[in-house]
DNA sequence: TAGTAAACGAGACGGTACGTCCAGTCTTGAT
DNA sequence: ATCAAGACTGGACGTACCGTCTCGTTTACTA
């Protein structure tokens, strides 16, 4: 029995799609949250009922408001180098556009500024992620194509660091030879 | 032939020696220039003066401010997977203290909302502690530890990658268990 | 053959209680729909469905509400200096408790600010003691006590105004003594 | 030794005179702050720097910024009733323009909303013009036409409040004939 | 040993955004 | 149809900082 007006999905939504506007347009640091109100023509007040910080809306903007590309799939081909080559090949692509860098930044920004949104990216966006390695890692390991004592925890961070590093160092983009060496380099003492 | 006042030295230790103090005692974003001049008992335009932004400040004051620990050294024994080890132990030891976690936050914070800033850290601070790397890891080759077609530059990202994503996952702080695993990864192929 | 629920009585009286107890509490300025319909244990659009703004609920509440007291008597014994004094120092009694001077200063301030709650308080407020004083001046008159070319609406706006100024002046509530001076200066003149 | 920028002359009558002009264009409630420093092209902070609310900045506007007419003169022609008859005509003069009335209701608004700014008018507005009341009723006493015995104060408030009850009521603005007649009310016993 | 020019501390300035409060409206399920 | 509940847009609030701009003071070189 919940009495009284519900939440405004499209109201919702506005927001975020303006949250993902700007934030691509501007970058997190110029994003404001009055600019948001405006753009999505609500009332300041309904983003604070709901969100309470800007890392917070931009969590959620990336995770639920289509500015994250669905998870980048890890096909299980059979050969887990193969599989692995794909998937940060993917991810070397995506890093390389302007939108994915600026997501990565912007999402790097929130998690080093907020424990709270870190929390949320984590088990929302980085962790997924992470988890998804680790089940094609475990399932090469029982397929005895890595040794069975292969620290995939390991392996997983090993792979999302240095991507993670390419971003952050700002030097240049990482390219899909970069994408291959790291791989090659990580299973090479996992066989 | 410069004439008038000289610039004081010990305010530009007083700023500096303020940014440190309350970049760890309450992160970048929360970091005023207002703040600062207040607790180094100097006036704003004095920052202005010598600085130009926030982020260029919170640099100076990671580099020359007594910010960042001194390069942490990566011995030459002879064995490179014992250096390696060694290098990676340290790094583990002060990313676990709450002093050298706030410092890694609030630079890749700044790092990511500041292009400008994020040049001149990695040109002063992230860029000599890869060179380090490589330079060791080159040596590591030309001793024959390492095969001589071994992608020095890939190691060194994806070493320093693993340090930077445990630190931003925010999940556990890296222990040197996991520092030893990665050694080993990344050099077993390397052989 | 009215549909459909009738108005709630006791909504009625609860916004009007709540209003009477916050603008006694606060003060006009700071007296908000909010706060009475949450007082009130009422929807907002239940006040707004009634009155249709703050002005019209606190006038609503000063003449309805209990907020005023009854019609301060003007007894008629005969000698209207008696009659006069009496009144009058009824009056500076009411005025110098601490809810005579709040309910005043509230009801002027709705008055200085808002035009259409003007109209109101004048007609079913102020209204009815100015004619209270008139009609006993005219009676007086008729009963040769007064000149019959007094001017009596002059002096019914001169007693009242001299109440609001004393009041409106913050200097000092108006006292017994300054009540009688106040009716025997009018009256003199006007044997 | 007074250190740092001086305070802005040029903004200080900016917002003087934003305040007079926004007040008598709007009213005294429908003013804001904001609406204030937009007009006088100044940072919201400057006023609330200086002045701290909105009745203040009124107030000061009344008093310093030209709002407020300069005293009304009280002749001394020897004749008292001839004075106060012209004072009190001036008056009902100036209080049956738009802008003398809209002055009076914004500083009554002011006065009956905030302690602080009521004691300011009264110190600065309302008080000057009752003592000048009063030093012209003392004189006339001096001179022996008015009784020696007048309540002086008395009649400096009757006269004052039946203006601010007529201008309050809001009935209708006060007219040369109720100057006549309140004067000669109050004087009649007064001989 | 003046004179002068730059840097200094202080702090007010025009602005932008903040996060909160409230007005007045709209929507919901219950009465 | 009205009610209590409560989310909605809109707009002003008073505060915090930004980066700039005076001030009068201090310092150190130059004439």
């Amino acid at each position: 029995m919940t009495r009284g007006r519900r939440r405004s999905e499209s109201s919702r939504r506005a927001i975020l799609d303006a949250a993902r506007v700007l934030l691509l347009e501007h970058g997190y640091e110029r994003l404001t949250i009055d600019a948001i109100a405006a753009q999505a023509g609500v009332g300041k007040q309904t983003i604070y009922r709901w969100w309470g910080s800007k890392g917070a809306v931009v969590a959620d903007a990336a995770l639920a408001g289509g500015l994250v590309p669905p998870l980048i799939p890890l096909p299980d081909t059979g050969d887990i180098e193969t599989d692995l080559r794909a998937w940060l090949r993917a991810w070397t692509e995506h890093l390389a556009s302007g939108v994915g860098r600026s997501l990565i930044l912007a999402l790097t920004a929130a998690t080093a500024e907020d424990r709270a949104v870190a929390d949320v990216l984590y088990e929302r966006f980085t962790g997924p992620h992470e988890q998804l390695l680790r089940d094609r890692l475990d399932s090469a390991c029982a397929a005895g194509q890595l040794g069975s004592e292969v620290p995939v925890p390991t392996i997983a961070g090993v792979l999302i660091g240095s991507l993670l590093y390419r971003v952050l160092s700002m030097q240049a983009p990482p390219t899909a030879d970069d994408a291959d060496m790291v791989v090659r380099l990580v299973l090479a003492g996992a066989a």
